[in-house]
DNA sequence: CCAGTATACTTGCTTATGCAACTACTTGTC
DNA sequence: GACAAGTAGTTGCATAAGCAAGTATACTGG
């Protein structure tokens, strides 16, 4: 099968959604890390998992549970975790019923850090959400978006 | 200003909003990633690109123009249309009206190789868009992510 | 028409990430 | 209770991407 350049599948209206998803998250995602790199000195990485910890139960979670929630492979975790370890942002302690297993628990000094790029981030998202959409319309973006993030 | 666990900005609607625009973007192409490589031998970033030309009003567009489009720095996207020039699917072309600017151009197996990797995508856009919204659905979302994709 | 500034792209270097192989531990089966 | 299979995490290696500095070309004001 071959396609013309216009009326193409390259046109297709799934093909384009595709796409503004991938543009959106890449444009949105550069911003914010930029304004959280140089007003807080936090990779957006290491602020996506503080924010994981932040919201467990108990401010801690195991190495794949952290791989799952950021979506990184478990080798990309491991060396994700020993960086924002070594900064004194999270501590890994050894989980007592499986010892094959690690708690990767926010230490204090994680906490204060987020606290202070979760300023940041609120005003970012000021800017970029609450400016461009309504209350309602982040309402809906929010349960299309869940529809979409199953799992596999 | 420091937050509690529970009740803290963490849990804010545009926090929550946010972060799942990252995951679910994540999840789905990383799984897009792995079909196309797999069935297609083609990284999703040398589809975006090859997309992108193919959506170009003459098939070619300058460096800055691709960089742009999938929101890489010039420096990474020099390298990555280095790669996809060796591998023959698009060609470097000088540009008369100025001689800084590079010329990037679909070749015949780059657009071979496009029409290929699209029917992996448009079966894969089946199973991941099309089971999961509805028609109208899609049209709601592309518009909600077109208001967030505004360039700064 | 020349100097200074801006733009388009490339290159050197550093870092982050994925994959696959490995170790350590756990679970299930007989 | 021992062996096989599965799971949790780490490590070696390769690759892809960003930043900042460098080169070449274009534009702009005097």
């Amino acid at each position: 099968m071959s396609f013309q350049a216009n009326s193409c599948p390259s046109g297709d209206e799934k093909v384009q959604l595709f796409g503004l998803l991938l543009e959106t998250n890449a444009r949105l995602s550069r911003s914010l890390g930029l304004e959280l790199e140089s007003e807080c000195e936090l990779p957006l990485a290491w602020f996506d998992v503080l924010l994981q910890l932040r919201r467990s139960p108990e401010g801690r979670l195991k190495m794949n549970e952290i791989a799952d929630a950021i979506v990184h492979s478990s080798g990309g975790t491991t060396r994700l975790v020993d960086r924002i370890e070594e900064a004194g942002l999270v501590a890994r302690q050894s989980c007592p019923s499986d010892r094959r297993a690690i708690h990767v628990a926010i230490t204090d000094a994680g906490n204060a850090k987020l606290d202070e790029a979760l300023n940041v981030h609120l005003e970012y998202l000021d800017e970029s959400l609450a400016k461009r959409l309504t209350e309602g319309e982040r309402v809906t973006l929010t349960s299309l978006l869940t529809k979409l993030n199953v799992s596999r």
